[in-house]
DNA sequence: ATAATCTACTAATACGCTTTAGTAAAAAGA
DNA sequence: TCTTTTTACTAAAGCGTATTAGTAGATTAT
């Protein structure tokens, strides 16, 4: 049996004091004139009763909830394999262990999408949402774009509607800058894992515009065959290499849309007794922690994803406190790291 | 300017029931006879008005949270290079999607351990808690288990007191086999690379005191600089690979506490020059996805998480739901995966 | 000396739901 | 025919907090 509750009532009893002062005590609420010697009693009383607010009754009472929410449209499996919802979250943690928030993880099955966001919202689970789209319909994008027109705090990471605001990476800049890094190295047939399945509606079209568009202004042959789409997981990045390999006229470089794909390949290449960057030059997108330990050391692009965790956060406090804005969306750059598996290195005679 | 709030009452109103009927038939309350017309009008009517009930003034009048919080004791960077967290997670939402709760995580700070248990508790911010307890202080575990014994329902990942219902893996077990593993390999000289700094409070003793166990056991020379205190990362399990090196009779085997510093470790061997398994046998754990795709392919010691996490929930379900449980502690085996990177491939002529 | 202001509180209500206790009307039983 | 039971509902009472509107009594202003 758990022990009775112990209620702000309680405490006032304990206190000799109304309800109302055990709250305005305890709250801090100010210009309310309470007098020391009170406001250490009730102080004292409550610790003396253990006493804990009830999160659900001062939710109803104030109107809003303790919690953000943060919503995974990506199939979860995903989120195994690839270590972007982690880097998020643990960017929005370090922001939100220092607010009365906490974070409630909600994941959106296929069939109720838009559904879940106005769940969310109108039924005041969430004072806000940080919402990670990698699907969303139009009716997804409408549907926050009406609660965020309403006034209801939302966050995406990625620009999705200009009255949505926003936490981007310039992936696009970030592939880009991938494609040159290949192309100065000479490399003129690039093959590109893409990390979804295709049809799946979690397809990075623009990433492999930026990629097609490219290949265009350098007047490279576009090949569709040389795009293969993954699922995230290394596995699949894996398959894929062995697919472009078998090509009749295999790539000399492969673009992996993330790291842990990057990782697959790099293996089949080289199970296929191909060197890497030799043979092969292989490049990442994400920038783990693990990409400088493979071997050859793989060149990526890193994403700063602590920090847009962060700055989505950050944002999405700002909004709920009514703090003005400095800008409704927010884009980072990510960064190329140059290592071992692209052999700029190698050329450049270094290390 | 959000719209106002769709209330139960007004959809009864709209219904022409009173809110009781609202609640009985939204809720399907049994026993009620509801005929079907009035059923079905309610329904439209919430339907119609885009009724999303509140969840605050749901769980105070129910007096119970919608929410179940998974407590990270761990420091919370290490999230990020290690994926247990996302494993577990991933197990924990599994069992939860299907269920009318949510996720809440919690990151717990060190100096108010204790404190937060309480409060998840005794403020219903959550109906029950899975807890991974990195680092329990006794008045930590004294905290769970008032809890615990008071009805509160909470699961610990890792066995914590003979009343705190937990799923754990045999870790013990996981070592050992790593260890006998690399022995009948030939190797006689082990080092070790714990995943947490010396003195943190997060070391695995009890991985490390099989280790010093399996050494006395099989009479082998039981040398203290052979373990080295990393910190999760692969770049910890860099640097305590290249200490052990530097010693004057470097071992000829690392079991590294987890993959992320294997990976760490391999890099510092071949940077060194050595060849893995030739010159030194390396063996993960954890069995991350990307343990298959290093060169050599990382031998490791898979732990199942997800099963794990998927248990943890189920158990919780069933104490929450009070039905019956068939065991307060399941344990579960870790399989040694046998790949490369510790030559047994080479050595049975095998690949 | 009286009105106005301030100090230090409190009574009462609202938040939106669930749930208990009850009730009128219809059906069944005696 | 009268009582009992069943059907199909509803009124009203919480749940535990936050908050608005007061209110005595003390202090200051005029």
């Amino acid at each position: 049996m758990i022990k009775k509750r112990v209620t702000s009532k309680m405490v006032a009893k304990q206190a000799g004091v109304s309800q109302t002062t055990v709250s305005f005590v305890l709250n801090k609420v100010e210009g309310q004139n309470i007098s020391p010697e009170t406001t250490e009693r009730v102080i004292k009383a409550a610790r003396d009763l253990g006493y804990v607010p009830d999160a659900t009754a001062r939710m109803l009472a104030r109107g809003v909830s303790d919690n953000v929410a943060l919503v995974l449209t990506r199939p979860h499996e995903a989120v195994l394999s690839d270590e972007f919802v982690s880097y998020i979250m643990t960017g929005i943690a370090k922001v939100l262990r220092k607010e009365p928030y906490r974070i409630l993880v909600e994941f959106i099955d296929e069939d109720m999408q838009g559904q879940t966001y106005f769940n969310l919202a109108q039924g005041k689970e969430a004072v806000g949402l940080i919402v990670i789209p990698y699907n969303p319909s139009a009716r997804d994008i409408e549907t926050m774009k009406t609660l965020s027109e309403e006034g209801f705090p939302i966050t995406t990471l990625g620009k999705l509607h200009d009255t949505i605001n926003s936490v981007s990476t310039a992936d696009e800049q970030g592939i880009q800058d991938a494609l040159i890094h290949l192309y100065n190295l000479g490399h003129r047939s690039i093959g590109v894992i893409s990390y979804a399945p295709q049809d799946s509606g979690f397809t990075p079209q623009g990433r492999l515009d930026t990629y097609e568009q490219f290949m265009m202004e350098k007047n490279l042959p576009f090949n569709p065959n040389y795009i293969i789409h993954g699922a995230f997981t290394p596995e699949s990045g894996y398959q894929a290499a062995l697919q472009l390999l078998s090509l009749d006229q295999p790539p000399t470089a492969i673009l992996a849309l993330n790291d842990v794909m990057a990782f697959g390949a790099m293996t089949a290449i080289q199970e296929s007794g191909l060197k890497v960057p030799e043979d092969v030059a292989v490049i990442g997108y994400d920038g783990i922690l693990l990409a400088r330990y493979t071997s050859p050391a793989l060149t990526t692009v890193e994403a700063p994803n602590i920090e847009q965790g962060k700055l989505a956060a950050k944002m999405l406090l700002d909004i709920i406190d009514n703090k003005p804005i400095e800008s409704r969306h927010i884009t980072l750059t990510p960064e190329l790291i140059i290592r071992d598996s692209c052999g700029y290195h190698l050329k450049h005679n270094k290390k």
